[in-house]
DNA sequence: ATGGTATGATACCGATCGGTAACCTCAGCG
DNA sequence: CGCTGAGGTTACCGATCGGTATCATACCAT
């Protein structure tokens, strides 16, 4: 029963595994804090004695998706240390089946984004923070294959990983992103072509 | 002064210029209908009178840019009307105008999409057809330039697009945004080489 | 038994949310 | 002149927002 599963764990790990759900499902500023605390079978006085602020809830729900997400990348790495080619498609791999869900509901770091333009809020380091990291590694990966600029197909290929995933959360654009493993193959296979003439 | 073009204009013209600005920098849900009256030099009452609900003028603003978007992509087809490769081009240059100013805030539909998740939502539909129109738009330029998949080249340029625009917005992805016309123009060279082998 | 610790329950706070009713002003126009 | 329609003004509605204070309960370790 799901009724088992929301009641496992402290409240503090009810509170979060429930807010967590939630603002990926529905966006930060759709659910309130007594909605997380209903949902999570607890009151809105134990999320407060966890958790200083909603602000800082959301800080760190997103502190906690870039730890699960690099996390899942060096794993993925790990598989093929010394073939950063093979590594760059494993990524795009497992975007697109990420993304081929239809409940997908893109990146929560980008969704922030959209939501939170305060540049003092919590939660816009961690998205400034995770993004720059997501291109340095990208960058590494392409320097590691050999091409002549780096960081420009670093940039090419991070562009259609946002863009998958915000495809992947918008009517009429979903179908979209099933063409970005393709896509990246692409932009690689023709950036080495280019510097090997 | 910017009083002076606040107050020009029927209050309807006041009201729907100023939401469209709000819910474009703050996003939607951060801007409330009195905030938007009292930045347009009037009061909730006149954006009740002129517009049934917050949805709908939502509804409204997005309509309004589907329009504005297509009329300037219209515009220019219109100046290579017989070169499809052109107005990818072309397409793409100006993509990359708009996404290089550090104000943009991304696209107005695909960041609706993170905010509303209700399918019955008024502007759900409005963005469904936006999107669907702009991929059936470029696959037809695609098939023009004769490409062997026409759909997937399309697909594959629509997840550039929307990447540049959710990167354009997104603290520390800024800067990959700039590389979007040179990703375009390496997905479209390299399909043609494909077929004319 | 005792004292901390975590949690639940409930009531409350001021502010804001989207939305409405009633009234008043004023310009345009016959 | 009087009518009409647009718009400004104010007050209000119930609901919800994020956040807090208070008190009771239950468990766990010493």
């Amino acid at each position: 029963m799901s009724k088992r599963a929301k009641n496992e764990g402290s409240a503090r790990e009810r509170v979060f595994r429930t807010a967590a759900a939630l603002f990926h499902r529905h966006g930060i500023r759709a659910v309130g804090v007594e909605t997380i605390a209903a949902e999570a079978n607890t009151t809105k006085m134990s999320l407060y004695r966890n958790f200083p602020s909603k602000d800082e809830l959301v800080a760190a729900w997103l502190r906690d998706h870039d730890a699960r997400f690099w996390q899942s990348w060096d794993a993925m790495s790990r598989e093929y240390p010394d073939d950063p080619r093979r590594q760059l498609k494993a990524a795009f791999e497992l975007l697109a089946k990420h993304v081929a869900d239809p409940k997908a509901r893109g990146c929560p770091m980008a969704n922030a984004a959209v939501e939170i333009t305060e540049s003092d809020h919590p939660a816009t380091k961690v998205i400034k923070v995770h993004k720059a990291r997501l291109r340095a590694r990208l960058a590494e990966l392409c320097a590691r294959i050999g091409v002549g600029d780096s960081r420009l197909l670093a940039d090419q290929l991070f562009l259609l990983m946002e863009g998958a995933q915000v495809s992947a959360q918008t009517p009429g654009a979903r179908a979209a992103a099933a063409s970005v493993a393709r896509a990246a193959a692409v932009l690689i296979d023709s950036n080495r072509f280019s510097t090997e003439v």
